[in-house]
DNA sequence: ACCCAGGCGCATG
DNA sequence: CATGCGCATGGG
């Protein structure tokens, strides 16, 4: 087994620390009347290749609008949608997927999260790529963020992260190098704490690639992980 | 004026 | 199967 997965764990977790990435504090939750996995939800489909900080500018201006819930998104028109989510970019393409997504919870699952979550984890993850715009990341992010899955979510950062460290593992598999990952973690972590792990690591490589990874940037000097980077040869 | 960002669907060879 | 392209905004 590769202990390197287990090694740039600790390593980035050392680094970087703690990342809280959505956090469902309840505060948050019972301050807006909304349902945090909604929230994550959209926001998963909004992030597809687009800055987060440009994600946080749509979901002000939806949530401003009181339309971050589900059924407000679903009754909005879809010009007011677009409008809102504009600064995600893509916003013609978004807003469908996004009222495409709010349909399928509404008609498949009355509209009910708990429901939609309590289906086995490999059916509910083909149900989602089966729908348009829900392609393998944001289906486990979904799976993982909102739903506390034990899935880890592979994006370019991880797969970048493949190719520049040497591991046994083809890097341009979405499917391998998620094998890969759960089955080196699943047997080092126990179950329980498998989600919160999955949910850190893939918060850490996107930390490390935006810091440390960048395309045009193959001088790392400060990267945590230059003992092991194979980058640029 | 570039390059890039927490992808995906669709069209080609 | 595997590349290539369009989609669009905002920050560095």
């Amino acid at each position: 087994m590769d202990k390197k997965i287990l090694l740039i764990y600790d390593q980035l977790h050392d680094f970087f620390g703690p990342q809280y990435w959505w956090p469902m504090d309840t505060a948050y939750h019972t301050a807006n009347g909304s349902d945090p996995r909604f929230e994550i939800i959209i926001g998963a489909i909004l992030t597809q290749n687009t800055a987060w900080s440009n994600v946080e500018k749509a979901l002000h201006n939806l949530k401003e609008k009181q339309k971050l819930t589900l059924h407000s998104m679903n009754n909005v028109d879809i010009a007011s949608l677009k409008t809102l989510i504009k600064p995600s970019g893509f916003f013609n393409q978004k807003a469908q997927r996004l009222k495409h997504i709010c349909n399928f919870l509404i008609e498949v699952y009355q509209g009910d999260l708990d429901k939609l979550f309590t289906m086995p984890t490999d059916n509910l993850r083909s149900q989602l790529l089966e729908l348009n715009g829900i392609g393998p990341e944001t289906a486990d992010s979904i799976l993982l963020y909102a739903g506390s899955k034990p899935i880890f979510v592979v994006d370019a950062y991880t797969k970048r992260l493949c190719s520049r460290i040497p591991i046994d593992v083809d890097a341009s598999s979405y499917d391998l190098i998620q094998r890969y990952f759960q089955e080196t973690l699943e047997k080092q972590y126990p179950r329980k704490l498998l989600p919160s792990i999955y949910n850190e690591y893939h918060a850490f490589i996107v930390e490390l690639g935006k810091q440390f990874c960048k395309k045009q940037k193959p001088l790392c000097s400060d990267c945590p992980l230059k003992s092991l980077c194979d980058f640029p040869r």
